[in-house]
DNA sequence: GGAAGGGTTGAACGCTCATTCAAATATCGG
DNA sequence: CCGATATTTGAATGAGCGTTCAACCCTTCC
């Protein structure tokens, strides 16, 4: 029995086209290969969902609802202090990376690439999956209080890291090779000791 | 007369292609789109190019080949300073989102991030695209010299710059406001302040 | 046991897609 | 001016797409 048979079909739809935006975007998932992989058929799928792109919606509002427990709380099992916090999360995408051959591209990413006249209901749900994961990074920012600069625009720095993982994510897969990635996080990484002394700097002078 | 009726078929093709892939994306773009901004008929294509996916193939040759003269040199008019240009050529990029309304999207990284099981020679294409543009940052870098720490990995800066970019661009054209892609620079200008700030202290101390 | 209705079946529809090709036309060397 | 070669015409093809729907199954409740 597979894993999904007990879920709903609605469920099911969304876990299964979730995969598949993943691997091959979505104008390249046909409605049929969402139905072949869930063992459907078309009545059932347009039962739950009036069409393909109200599945993309859903799989959206999915990663939006879930990015606690699927994304964040695995990254950061075990490690407490902030900033080592957003190095450990630019890790698991390392080891995303790692474990697709070099192959990973971010779901919500990509999604934003490929749409170009997205409606404005799964544009609006790609900036919010973008703001919930620069929001977290920014709640770290916070936490680490006065390690930072007290004139850091923390929002900007948020967004930038998340910018460091999208350009490193797109230059690794481009090149199938981590080391784009890794060299992306290594200059945030100079980045973020430079902060760190310039704040530790500031300190000393008070 | 239409501007493209000089040219000859193949680069009419070429040029519309090039902007309808950048309006639309490759998957989206049909070749009946092509036929009908140039005018032609399928079976001029189809003399010219084995298929949709080798009209790809030439648009990638066209922005490698059309880099310098395309993008560098318009970008980097009347500015001398190396560093400087680096950030010329992101204002240009800044540019361009404002003139799109902010929908503006890099064609490199956006077929990057579209085409998931891309062939090896639209691969390297793209590859060879983001090498040619963190090449031109890493002459800038080079041209610095002493102003930039030493021991910097100038390669991996460059890349840092790349994305920089990408992410700007991607978060711009997600949120449909430039804010995001200024504050992106700004966290750049602000890495590069440091680094010439750290290389002018070893420099003192020498 | 039977009516009701949510859920499913899967063939069929209309459309668009990339591609083909025999025929027509243009170009050019001799 | 002719013949050959290069290029263009545009209708046709077959595959794949998202979507529809009448018929059917199965649970639920009286």
């Amino acid at each position: 029995m597979s894993p999904q048979e007990k879920l709903d079909t609605r469920t099911r739809i969304v876990l299964a086209a979730m995969e598949l935006f993943w691997a091959k975007g979505y104008n390249s998932t046909s409605v049929a290969d969402i139905l072949s992989r869930t063992q459907l058929n078309a009545g059932s799928l347009y039962h739950v969902f009036p069409g393909k792109q109200d599945v993309l919606v859903a799989v959206l509002e999915f990663y939006r609802d879930g990015i606690q427990e699927n994304l964040l709380d695995p990254a950061w099992e075990g490690v407490d202090d902030p900033i080592e916090r957003i190095f450990a999360l630019l890790d698991r995408y390392r080891w995303m990376i790692v474990e697709t051959d070099n192959t990973y591209g971010c779901p919500i990413g990509s999604l934003a690439l490929e749409l170009h006249e997205a409606d404005p209901v799964v544009r609006e749900l790609l900036a919010i999956n973008f703001t919930n994961w620069a929001g977290a990074i920014e709640r770290c920012l916070e936490e680490a209080g006065e390690r930072l600069p007290a004139e850091l625009d923390r929002r900007a720095l948020s967004e930038f890291v998340l910018t460091t993982m999208e350009g490193g994510v797109m230059q690794a897969r481009t090149y199938r090779d981590v080391a784009y990635f890794d060299r992306g996080v290594a200059a945030l990484r100079d980045h973020f000791d430079m902060l760190l002394v310039r704040a530790a700097g500031r300190q000393a002078m008070a």
